[in-house]
DNA sequence: AGGTTGGTTAAGCATGTACTTAAGTATTCA
DNA sequence: TGAATACTTAAGTACATGCTTAACCAACCT
């Protein structure tokens, strides 16, 4: 749907860390604050608000701050590109299998070797 | 499964980048030799090595020499590592929206405000 | 044998990533 | 008002990434 170019790049880069998943897990149960967050991170806060950043640049998590307190919660939307790339992927290698059954089951007699069909 | 922990660090890392998806796209379509997946990618030959290297050590491609032409394929149960982080968040996110509502329709005509029930 | 094809290794370079500490700025509470 | 809380900004560092070029090795072809 709305995909610019480099945005599978980013989800995918940011998913590609353990803080930046536990801090999704965490997200999925409910909004939190940012040092909601941290808490449980063997990490200084900066470094969290660098992870949460890299979050909200790919859309997979939107912030609002209200007082002194910014709440955190998913874009569950962004984490659906990712799936559905790849998903595609693993159907098309379902349907490659599946022309490649039929077609063995069509040759069954004939033993001509080629690389693949 | 057998998940390293650091397993899905380096999937996710290996398929944040446009020309290793590329290459992960093509050999869906089947097998294909180092040199038939850099011709259309616009970089060197030792580039698209080392894209294949990422792709070879997170598990999603194998790859095999015979004479002088490598072969590579794709190994399609890594994908499914990956597919199901995002799926078990998506549907953790949707089971929450389930308690969500139900909470809500129970709770109707009682108009108390908690942050996060 | 000698050249071409297909891949590999090594080294170097510019940028990006994942932190750190130190020093802010607003809010809220006593 | 003045201290504690909740972030925010800036700057610096160490290491990883994504390329490049140059040189090299091992089939194959003629």
């Amino acid at each position: 749907m709305l995909n610019q170019p480099g945005s599978l790049d980013r989800v995918f880069q940011a998913l590609a860390d353990t803080t930046r998943r536990d801090i999704v897990e965490r997200l999925i149960r409910g909004p939190a604050s940012v040092s909601e967050l941290a808490r449980p991170l063997a990490m200084s806060l900066p470094a969290v608000m660098q992870h949460l950043q890299v979050l909200e640049a790919c859309g997979l998590v939107r912030s609002e701050k209200t007082g002194r307190v910014r709440t955190c919660h998913i874009e569950p939307g962004v984490l659906r590109t990712a799936e559905d790339w790849i998903t595609a992927q693993r159907t098309a290698w379902e349907h490659r299998l599946d022309r490649l059954g039929e077609y063995l089951t069509e040759h069954r007699d004939s033993p001509d070797q080629r690389s693949t069909p």
